[in-house]
DNA sequence: CTTACGGCCTGGGTGC
DNA sequence: TGCACCCAGGCCGTAA
């Protein structure tokens, strides 16, 4: 599951395989995870990709105005930022999105619902079993609008920019770290890591964090991105980054994923229960839980499974 | 107004 | 071998 990290990475790698070539053409599957499928086959042909960038959770590949009369190829040295009449193919991978270039040559993949051939004979190839993704073509005052209302990023925010934010609202720090309008970028993963790594429990209201854990925080989800990113992220599901590789994060993950098994720091079994929606790990003796919090349970809220068969339809009556 | 929570989308992995 | 079920993230409707 793509996260702040695991986006960063394949933002790195599109910018050195992909950036500066022209699209020539757009072949779509199946568009039911595109906001507006035509514009796509409509705008995209012959434009270059001058500019890949992340934004929390999304890829920005930035497009050079289309037809350029100006020969073009001057190298796109950030000048491009300028917010009027920027365009972009804007990508989110959802939870099994892979986005990568492949040989024109080799057969594409299950589920490959985007491909754009390039001017080097390559094809970018977007492929996402679940659909659980996001594609769109936005440009303009479309895609600030798009952009705007999302928080902070947590590699950018500043220790007393994050204390704020988690105090702004009456809500689980868990959800706070989620909430992509409060830190763009932050997913089940690095939620948990980074409580653990502060010792606090993903229950706690975050506006009755003290300020030293609230800075604690802030530098441990901080330094797990990082080093996530330097580790090109986590491979749970299927992650790969934009060479096809996985990540190696995984490997370095203290809570999330290990239900039962031993805290590194003290060897308590590790928990999981559901906060904010989510699963959430975490070490229940580390990680206090707030007074009066049924969280301490391992599924408080485990529910009566239901049939598709409408069985469990609750009416109101 | 706020936050919490269930359901929906989908299909790979898992376990029976 | 087959197949029902769980679960994931984001979004939305509704409850409190």
């Amino acid at each position: 599951m793509p996260e702040l990290p695991e986006v960063e990475t394949v933002a790195r790698g599109l910018r050195e395989s992909v950036l500066g070539r022209r699209i020539l053409s757009v072949t779509l599957g199946k568009t039911d995870f595109i906001d507006d499928p035509a514009a796509l086959e409509q705008q995209l042909p012959g434009r270059q990709i001058i500019a890949v960038e992340r934004y929390g959770k999304f890829l920005l590949l930035q497009l050079a105005p289309p037809a350029s009369a100006g020969s073009g190829g001057s190298a796109p040295s950030g000048a491009s930022n300028g917010d009027g009449g920027s365009a972009s193919l804007l990508v989110h991978l959802g939870m099994t999105g892979h986005i990568a270039p492949h040989p024109g040559s080799q057969p594409c993949k299950k589920h490959t619902h985007a491909c754009f051939l390039l001017d080097d004979g390559r094809e970018l190839r977007y492929t996402d079993a679940r659909r659980f993704g996001r594609m769109a073509y936005l440009a303009g005052a479309a895609l600030e609008e798009e952009l705007h209302g999302f928080g902070a990023d947590p590699l950018e925010v500043s220790a007393e920019g994050f204390v704020e934010r988690m105090r702004m609202r009456r809500a689980r720090v868990k959800a706070l770290l989620l909430d992509q309008s409060v830190l763009r970028g932050v997913g089940n993963i690095y939620a948990d890591e980074s409580l653990w790594r502060a010792k606090i429990h993903p229950a706690r209201l975050g506006a009755r964090l003290t300020r030293k854990q609230a800075e604690t925080l802030h530098h441990a989800l901080r330094a797990i991105l990082e080093k996530a990113i330097v580790m090109r992220g986590s491979s749970i599901s299927d992650f790969l980054d934009a060479e096809g590789e996985p990540g190696e994060y995984q490997r370095r993950h203290r809570a999330y994923g290990r239900e039962g098994k031993p805290c590194y720091r003290c060897g308590t079994p590790i928990r999981r229960t559901i906060v904010a929606g989510r699963s959430s790990y975490f070490c229940p003796r580390c990680q206090r839980a707030p007074r009066g919090s049924a969280a301490t349970l391992p599924l408080p809220k485990r529910r009566i499974q239901q049939r598709k068969t409408a069985v469990g339809r609750m009416g109101s009556g």
